[in-house]
DNA sequence: AGTGCTTGGTTACCAATGGTTACTGTCGCG
DNA sequence: CGCGACAGTAACCATTGGTAACCAAGCACT
């Protein structure tokens, strides 16, 4: 019997734990970077695609799809003649910028000794030997 | 002249920006399942790999090494008969722990909003037509 | 009147990544 | 002598991320 016990904390390394499901979204990269660019208010599909940087037409699409289904933002269709589009964050979508911005923090905070342990990872490797 | 205008702020949008790297790996699911797998202690290889839960072992040692290199964690192998090779959170790893609790928190705080979301989302679509 | 431009996509198509399965190597044990 | 444990690795698919081309609607311009 696996007994696939009852996952009652955050038990997230639980593949059946639905807490799960949100880290998937969160761990999407595009994800992060869309809250991040809402936040400070709505903005039309062509300027999040230039605000976020270096995201395809068609993955920006998916992931606002996505956030849309999970009730982080709502998209706005205004039947204008060139088509305009705005997408915006829900309270629910709101809420996940605190979380986030700590993580962003930390990124800054740290990144120095991320980009210092990776010189020093990449230098014990033999420097002839193309590593990769 | 582009003027790529540096990123003074952590400002993730721009792909040049050094904070992108961090953020890439924190987008990583499995990155985070590890962390917060080692954050009780170190494990080796085979119970990080049940505890995580679904992971393959490839790209477990992907992760890892990966980890490594960004200098999150340690891995110590020891010369026995059977291997063994502990993995064991450095101080920089387990400053994340912070935030990523901070995530894993909302997530189980607002689960139950995003499932109803989707939900409503996905009874929206013409329910005879498979969706996805 | 016809052409082209803008916006917000969609549809191929291709490359990279994630994931699964099988296999290796070493050494103690039965 | 062969089996099993452990920590991977290799080869092989499947899924996904990303690119480039195209579409529809309507207006401005020629």
């Amino acid at each position: 019997m696996v007994t696939k016990s009852t996952p009652d904390r955050g038990d997230a390394f639980d593949p059946d734990c639905p807490t799960r499901v949100v880290l998937d979204r969160i761990g999407d990269k595009w994800t992060v970077l869309v809250i991040g660019a809402l936040q400070d208010g709505p903005l039309r599909f062509s300027v999040l695609r230039v605000r976020v940087g270096g995201v395809a037409a068609k993955v920006l699409t998916q992931t606002l799809r996505a956030m849309e289904r999970d009730g982080l933002l709502t998209r706005t269709v205004h039947a204008q003649v060139p088509p305009r589009v705005d997408y915006e964050l829900t309270d629910l979508g709101a809420s996940l910028t605190g979380p986030i911005q700590t993580l962003t923090d930390w990124a800054e905070t740290h990144l120095s000794q991320i980009l210092g342990a990776r010189e020093t990872y990449d230098a014990a490797l033999d420097p002839p030997l193309d590593a990769r």
